[in-house]
DNA sequence: ACTTACGGGACTCCCCGTTCTT
DNA sequence: AAGAACGGGGAGTCCCGTAAGT
């Protein structure tokens, strides 16, 4: 969602908006710029022209500003949206690259830089992780949903963690590879999966 | 290892293992207490009769003191140890087992509980998140070894990434639900795995 | 600047002053009583009813407490106002009695209390060393301006380290013996200056 | 002097020699890679294979072991050999490049580039300054001595600290300047001191 | 003599609650 | 009423010193 869309934001909202991209834009160059842990919160606050209380009330943590991202909602829809003869794994896959093609393309760049600068520095690799954990919650809501199965179910459990685990490995390979299509070994990855992880 | 043993060990490093237990100790009892965020490290110091320094240098968060585990290295050597002709899954479903059978029941007790505990707290379940990516590293490292690829081979990756994801989805429900066997489930789950994630 | 004047300020500020205040009138007390070294920050903290951290708010060091002053603005104005067509050493020499002047009865005597005990502890004297580096670079900028040179021409520089290094020197001695005029001394070392230092 | 050049010593000393040595070496390549403030003493003492305790015994502070010099002796020694009928300041602007002249090429190279850093790295400024509190009280016995006053002369006094301030500036100045002459400055410097500072 | 273990204190930074200001 | 300032408090790092071991 670009900026310059205010279709359906309030003034206020809209305002929000900006503080909030005005204080990742200018943690990020700084976090290029000194590290991640070298950067105060005060000296991020300062450059976005806020007070450190305000930067708290759109961020928990440091990490977050980093961390946080709106990649969910988007996966949520696409995911619903899949026909239900498909299995859970099926419809993952045509989930994700249809979401991916739902944002936009600065986005996607910022999207990357983000997770090289994760995978770089540990105190992020840990907020993701905790992360991590949350999509996996959801991952189960939505897969005991379309199963019609309870969510403390193993099957079900079992699925969406070794659906999480598989994203994050996957992308901390592409981080790793300068090169890589995100995509394409996602859907290998998922393949691999389907396949009871053949070796 | 059980701490009235003292063979092979000199006098210094059987004073180190025992003012660390101490200190594992007490934490774990104050964090019974009164909960692991309104417990400070200062507290934990005192009962354990250290200092605060003290603390940090056996510990380098107040969270390792639940997360720091020694069962990493059982587990390797219980995986090295199946024959070479098992497939990575098989092998893995058999070495679990074995390397839970070579802890003595109190430290398989204390193991649960700390499970409890950490499943419980949000802050120890993201410290347990990050210790995850350094497990499915070694995961990768075995493997890898196991079956002649490099370890940024994405079908190794993927491998460790699954399995990671399905061991924590599993001890998660395990500490939810009261009276579930931590290994049946195990195996139930790694078999789910092994054929694709059936649902 | 008297504290219980408050014209002009908002009460966050006179606050702030008061907190300031306090903070320094007590670890003066205790650095009487007990030494420097031997009084810890969280003592004065306590004594002047603020948290540690608020004390680290308004010194960034321990010395700080002794050695900030705010005599140079003083000396500045004074140095500024001495008419062109003087040298630079008569203008400080004319300065300095001026701006001695402009500063009420209270303020030396604390001033004097002060350097003695700056004097007398070691890790003191080098915090006022490290602080007459930029007192030096200060001269340095004030004098360039006067003569209209640049400030990194090397008589610029002579003459700002000569005076510090005098002043220092000077202030060092008044120090040590017990019935001495800072004034005078000051008068006759700089007099000794301007006759290229005859021994 | 040479490492190598064992003569004179006790295997005894040379080992200290060597140690001290290795000390320094392994600290300034870490300064120059991760600069002072970040790198630990711990980091330091394993770098030189000696433990922390041991880096302690042969420096007193982490600053230490940039800011130690032996340039002191050499300028003392030829300071004490200058013909009686010069005047201090005559005595002391022959015993300067008298006494550069007798340390090794590498060594001023070695001087050159610990200057730059210690301009660089605030705390490091801190401790040349206190140094410079001790040199000054050098110079004041060695000034008294020669023209037969007492060492709380005022005279006396002025000259040390005048003409220790003037080394500093110059110091600093040098440190600068890329392609200046230190000698040639210091030269020019004395003879500013020698005429009164005339602006 | 040299190391290891520990203590303690300075200092930084995060994060949060309360108070004040606009 | 929104937001900034201010303060509190705890985690964590590092320096440096001491005592006890080898």
């Amino acid at each position: 969602m670009s900026l310059d869309d205010r279709r359906g934001m309030g003034l206020r909202e809209w305002k929000k908006a900006k503080t909030m991209a005005a204080i990742q834009t200018q943690a990020m160059k700084l976090f290029r710029e000194k590290g991640f842990n070298a950067t105060t919160v005060e000296q991020i606050a300062e450059a976005a022209e806020v007070s450190p209380s305000t930067f708290f009330r759109y961020f928990a943590t440091k990490e977050e500003v980093v961390v946080k991202d709106n990649f969910d909602p988007y996966l949520i829809d696409a995911f619903r949206d899949q026909p239900k003869d498909f299995s859970p794994l099926q419809a993952i896959c045509r989930a994700i690259p249809e979401a991916l093609d739902r944002i936009s393309k600065e986005e996607l760049d910022t999207l990357r830089e983000r997770n090289r600068l994760i995978m770089t520095v540990p105190e992020l690799r840990s907020a993701v992780m905790a992360n991590m954990l949350e999509t996996t919650q959801l991952i189960v809501e939505l897969v005991a949903e379309r199963v019609g199965r309870k969510s403390d179910d193993l099957a079900v459990r079992t699925f969406a963690g070794a659906l999480s685990g598989t994203v994050l490995s996957v992308a901390l390979l592409h981080a790793e590879k300068e090169d890589s299509n995100f995509e394409e070994m996602m859907a290998e990855a998922l393949i691999l999966l389907e396949q009871g992880l053949p070796l």
